[in-house]
DNA sequence: ATGAAGATGAAT
DNA sequence: TTCATCTTCATC
């Protein structure tokens, strides 16, 4: 699927692995898209369980906008609104191999990004601080400047695992990688060793 | 009004 | 493992 608005209308659960090899830019800098998450309404993990109400409100808004909360008080995240409005669902962006524009990202990620580009991306804070996403982005189309979302150019082999740092909700295999890429936020989740 | 928790990341 | 730091939501 190359068209964005049918995409991003359809089930969450089917969106979101889709998202991954699409390039994602902010002012021109970003890269394709390596790691995402999908979060639904019936999902107590998820920012819109429960009905819509103060800043979520934005989720059950139309497709294709910008979601963007802060995390810990300090972390931009960044998600896709998906499925007809009125449906609280959203992909949160978690990861993106830097193809453009890394010397910017790598002065917006200071330190650590200088030393090494898998951790310029690798992760939503990351992610948003690298392209420069902020509270001014919460609501913007993202196929309209400062926002694009262009198709993959390749195909991407994407891998489904259980969502990081939920504490809420266990267990769903609602997190989506490319398979083998080097700009994911952490590896898939290997089998637990027996006792 | 006030407080705790949270879809994280960096340093120790 | 600790801690930075702030919005949202629950409770008082």
């Amino acid at each position: 699927m190359t068209d964005l608005a049918a995409l991003v209308a359809g089930n969450v659960l089917d969106a979101a692995p889709a998202l991954v090899g699409w390039t994602l830019l902010a002012d021109g800098v970003g890269g394709p898209i390596v790691e995402v998450e999908a979060y639904r309404e019936d999902d107590p993990a998820s920012h819109s369980f429960g009905g819509r109400r103060g800043r979520n409100a934005l989720m059950f808004g139309p497709p294709g906008l910008a979601y963007v909360y802060r995390s810990y008080g300090i972390h931009w995240c960044l998600n896709v609104v998906c499925e007809a409005e009125g449906r609280g669902a959203a992909v949160l962006v978690r990861a993106l191999e830097p193809a453009q524009g890394l010397e910017v990202m790598r002065a917006r990620r200071g330190r650590a990004g200088a030393r090494d580009d898998r951790l310029l991306c690798s992760g939503p804070g990351r992610l948003t601080q690298a392209l420069g996403v902020t509270n001014a982005h919460h609501g913007l189309p993202l196929d309209r400047s400062p926002l694009q979302l262009i198709p993959p150019e390749r195909r991407y082999d994407v891998v489904a695992d259980t969502r990081i740092g939920i504490t809420k909700a266990v267990g769903q295999p609602w997190r989506f990688l490319a398979a083998d890429s080097p700009y994911v936020s952490r590896p898939v989740t290997t089998a637990r060793r027996r006792p």
